[in-house]
DNA sequence: CCGCCGCCCTGCTTGC
DNA sequence: TGCAAGCAGGGCGGCG
């Protein structure tokens, strides 16, 4: 499920590959996964455009276009976001196919169809319930302490609130609670300040060091280019029920907090 | 404002 | 071995 590293490696591998190139046509199979403003038809209004750039906010590819306009993908848990080659095969679920005019072609593939693309006006504001950008200098220690004072939510539950942090889903919150010795379910009032810190310091860590390795494929993942990342193989305890922990050796235990899977180990996070 | 819950969906896992 | 129920979960809307 691509979270903030993984959209992170797929939006750079798009401006790599995408930027400058002109869309000569679109191909929608499952039209619920585009989405454009009223009285705007999302095929004509992409037909012509070509892309200016692309970047990430949260968990989202922000794809500029020449019109001003902005075409937003939100991948959920199963969406692929992949530029190929005329001719090569198409992945199972390509429900959005942009044709390039040099004969490329960008594909949207989502087995589960939770994913969409929301075709965005020109200084169209769409991203005002997203939090902070957890590598940015908006996120400081002290603003960090402030968000989670008085709040009886547990911490780990705060960690996926997409309003408050954006781009942090279930991997890098497990990771970065084991990563700081947090308990997931500690109400995050209960957090002392030095543990605040260290979960603070962690979150930043853990994602930085995801995006140097291309992101998390634990499933569905692959880059812009479809190929995997490489942090599965350094995870501590996402996934990892009844494996050693790398830090203490007692086997992590799986348990289910706010609806999701949540690996940890009850020796040495408090 | 806050927190909780159900829904969307398909493929894999589990259990009889 | 075969089949169906159960589970997985990010974001969003509804509800109290």
């Amino acid at each position: 499920m691509p979270e903030l590293p993984e959209v992170e490696t797929i939006a750079r591998g798009l401006a790599n590959v995408v930027v400058g190139k002109t869309i000569a046509s679109v191909d929608i199979r499952l039209p619920k996964m585009a989405i454009a403003p009223p009285g705007v038809d999302f095929v004509r209004a992409l037909a012509g455009e070509s892309i200016t750039g692309v970047s990430r906010r949260g968990k989202y590819v922000v794809m500029g276009l020449a019109s001003g306009r902005k075409l937003v993908t939100s991948l959920r848990m199963t969406g692929r976001l992949v530029v190929q080659q005329d001719g090569e095969a198409e992945y199972k679920g390509t429900h959005i196919v942009f044709h390039y005019m040099d004969g490329t072609r960008l594909s949207f593939a989502d087995l589960r169809t939770f994913g969409r693309m929301r075709l965005v006006e020109p200084g169209e504001v769409w991203d005002k319930s997203l939090g902070l950008e957890p590598l940015s200098k908006g996120f400081t220690p002290e603003g960090f302490i402030g968000m989670l004072s008085g709040r009886t939510t547990p911490i780990k539950a705060l960690l996926l609130d997409q309003q408050r942090i954006a781009g942090i889903g279930n991997i890098y919150a497990c990771e970065a609670l084991w990563d700081a010795g947090i308990k997931p379910g500690r109400p995050a009032k209960a957090l002392t300040k030095p543990a605040v810190r260290r979960l603070h310091r962690a979150i930043i860590e853990v994602l930085t060091r995801a995006i140097k390795m291309r992101g998390t494929s634990v499933d569905d993942y692959v880059d812009a280019e479809g190929l995997q990342g490489g942090f599965q193989n350094v995870l501590a305890v996402y996934g990892k029920k009844d494996e050693p922990c790398p830090r203490c050796g007692k086997p992590i235990v799986r348990t289910v907090l706010a609806q999701r899977g949540t690996w940890w180990c009850r020796n040495c996070q408090r």
